[in-house]
DNA sequence: CGATTTATTGCAAACGTTTGCCAAAAACTG
DNA sequence: CAGTTTTTGGCAAACGTTTGCAATAAATCG
């Protein structure tokens, strides 16, 4: 009842516009033209205000602005399940990324993230449509949909990570997967490697077909079959890299003949892999050689050190928001639709020629 | 100009509550209330009401709701620095615990990054006194003050974690490093070590301070002297564990009289600790004995395998937000002020006994 | 059956900004 | 100096909810 009226200010939060108005003794209006636009105040009046503001330690509203603006300022970022994924960085590299350009723009980051359930679809959806956000960026997901409302309707603008949504209509920044992993493999060819192992994250999954896709193309066009390489794991998310590895160790162990060349498609699975099959005796790159994806920095000081195709993040975050960024500004709503940022092979001492 | 006049709806973007009250019949207040409150509808308008905002796809509108009842469903976590410190998942695994937390109650998370500069504590500020957040969670850090605002007389709920801020009043949630630090020193000297070597982060933070007060702790219970231990680091943040490594590698070798027991304050700092002393021919833990701090997953597959303090991120972070919702919902206001939750010591092939 | 309570709904005033429009004042212009 | 343009500042109407209050309808009671 009492809580803000005239009597008296109690409590210490919230001086309000018209605080600073009456102190300035000059119209609310006027205070908001001074705080916000550039040439619309006399400079003596804007000086007083500015003045009566810090005063009061006045701060404006955001959400009484959102309101009547009809806009938000907090741009939301759509992860498909944990934050971490054992030693690789990419989600948190990614959100420091793209906070650090969205608070340059002005805006804030909120996160959202989208489990397999409902509610969490549900959740993000509420956000959307009751115009808490103002844009989105989703990692590596299909956009949510339920009962009817679908993210692709929101009007919001958004930018896809990861995963390649241009055929969707949907700005997407992706990396170069298929034509990285085809150059290392090709590399591993080249070393004398004819035999491949292949350490998949979930089976079907975008990183998945188009790694897996690039692995093919260069066994095809060094005339090898399909044949040539063998794939472990395909059941478990990348969160679970670490146990991937362990389990792929396991298969390896197990087969007669076995393969000098193992590409793995997270840094996780490669460590975990690499320090199992040292202890059955194997050495590296002596008897196989490990490449894996990622980048993380802790492959530097493994034993030995890990060969690893460098995932871009920071860039592809920052790709990420200036297109964001632009279709909220209107600016260049017809521009490409796909932006491919480039991976860079860290070729370290895990990769060596076969013996023979 | 014409935007949601009630000519018609051009704009694929929202339908309004108006909109559901006219479809149902009934007054815009009874759909307020029959989409919020309990049992003060009629069943069966109630039904329509819902029939029609499912058929309109009608959202709430979270700003206006906001303006009106003067909250936010938004908690903003204020940290530090970068989300990523090498291998360390700390700061995310923070982040996946909290956010995991906070939607159960309703809440969505923002992400609110603290570098050094003044930009950005006004910003901070800004979100707190504009009334965008509901409540902090300040990680590892003190309270950003500029100009005469400070987040401390926001009114905002606080809770800090990691760093003990209990004695301004704060409800704080902490791991025990001091004592996890004594206890795993003193098993060290058990096992024979006299001569230690401690990594620091950058020296006098906090987490500086209690661990290595607890080495020095261990060493007086043990009769040793203060010059048993040297220290190695200092100068660089958390973030550059590795180069911390690296660093105490090189000034390891310089020694001309060797310490047999590192204690190095993140696993960043052992893991490349660790790679750069094993090629100068050291063997772990034959020449020298290891133990770091965080308990990052990728220690296991280290070679050797490191001992590492883990910290419990999870739990802080749940109960971070418990204590902070409970401030909000004013329950327990007055509640111990001190939190603190225990690390566990993960004992890997890492450490072992001197060899004389 | 009239009187009193209770359940249900509607009206309208908030919440704290921004902004279109208008009026007054100031600055030019011929 | 009257007429015209440009600055400047105020009024009041939004923005989309929630909620106190009042009114009506239904139910209960003596």
């Amino acid at each position: 009842m009492n809580k803000n009226k005239d009597v008296a200010g109690e409590e210490p939060s919230g001086a309000l516009m018209a605080d600073v108005a009456r102190l300035a003794g000059v119209a609310i209006s006027t205070v908001s033209r001074a705080l916000a636009n550039p040439g619309r105040v006399n400079e003596k009046t804007r000086a007083k205000i500015n003045a009566a503001a810090r005063q009061l330690g006045y701060t404006p509203n955001a959400m009484a602005r959102g309101l009547r603006v009809g806009k938000s300022n907090i741009i939301m970022i759509i992860l498909p399940g944990s934050l971490y994924y054992g030693a690789s960085q990419i989600i948190p590299q990614v959100l420091q990324s793209i906070n650090k350009s969205l608070i340059q723009g002005g805006y804030n980051l909120m996160i959202a993230n989208l489990d397999r359930d409902e509610i969490s679809e549900r959740h993000i959806l509420d956000l959307a449509f009751g115009g808490s956000v103002r844009g989105a960026i989703i990692l590596s997901s299909k956009l949510p949909e339920v009962d009817g409302r679908s993210l692709a309707n929101s009007g919001l603008p958004i930018v896809s990570m990861l995963l390649d949504m241009s055929d969707a209509g949907l700005q997407s920044v992706i990396t170069n997967d298929r034509e990285a992993v085809r150059d290392v493999t090709a590399e591993l060819i080249r070393l004398g490697h004819r035999q491949f192992f292949y350490l998949a994250g979930p089976e079907g999954n975008y990183h998945d077909v188009e790694r897996y896709g690039g692995v093919l193309e260069a066994l095809e066009a060094a005339g090898l079959s399909e044949g040539s390489v063998r794939r472990s794991g395909g059941h478990l998310d990348y969160q679970h890299g670490f146990d991937i590895g362990v389990q792929a160790a396991d298969d390896f162990a197990k087969l007669t003949e076995k393969p000098t060349a193992v590409i793995a498609t997270s840094d996780d699975m490669a460590i975990s892999f690499v320090s199992r099959i040292q202890r059955t005796g194997l050495s590296i790159p002596g008897d196989v050689s490990v490449v894996s994806f990622d980048g993380s920095p802790v492959c530097e000081f493994c034993s030995p050190p890990l060969s690893t195709i460098k995932q871009p993040v920071e860039e592809m975050g920052r790709a990420a928001v200036d297109l964001l960024l632009g279709a909220i500004d209107q600016r260049e709503t017809t521009a490409a639709v796909r932006t491919v940022i480039h991976s860079e092979l860290i070729l370290r001492e895990s990769i060596g020629p076969t013996k023979n």
